[in-house]
DNA sequence: TCATTTTATACCCTTAAGGGTACAAATGTA
DNA sequence: TACATTTGTACCCTTAAGGGTATAAAATGA
């Protein structure tokens, strides 16, 4: 299967050297949301993953759906 | 700029032939929130997003970020 | 090894997302 | 045109997402 959501931002923080509370801090949103993101939680809302995700010039969008 | 998840799921319910209410029905989600996501609200659950998108075959993934 | 940094888990609290539903507006059709 | 269907907007209610934070666990590195 492809990279997951959390897996993408996880490593793309660390490429950029940067722990949870910096990217939160960057991103605008809660130290508690980026955790979460980073497990895979699947209940998360759309336009706080969209403000992560921006920091990485990426976004949320419509794919062909990956099995298993 | 590409197509919204608004317009994708807009579209692809009008090429089945669906109606919100169906559409809602077959994605085991409320009827509102299938409207509020056809109109465009940014702040839904991921989630849910994705029961929708599954009638389809698709998902919501990390693409680059589209500008304007 | 041990100290430091980072991450994961758990808690409380507030707010709003989403379900249900009613009705108005818009769209489609005979 | 008038009628039927579909969609958009507005309302109430319940639940949980997310912010903040404390602490345990894990990772890093001197």
């Amino acid at each position: 299967m492809s990279t997951t959501i959390a897996t993408f931002i996880k490593e793309r923080r660390k490429q950029l050297k940067l722990t949870q509370p910096e990217l939160a801090e960057r991103a605008g949103v809660g130290l508690r949301f980026v955790r979460e993101l980073e497990q895979g939680k699947q209940t998360v809302q759309l336009d706080k993953v969209n403000q992560v995700l921006a920091l990485f010039g990426s976004e949320l969008g419509v794919i062909p759906k990956s099995e298993s």
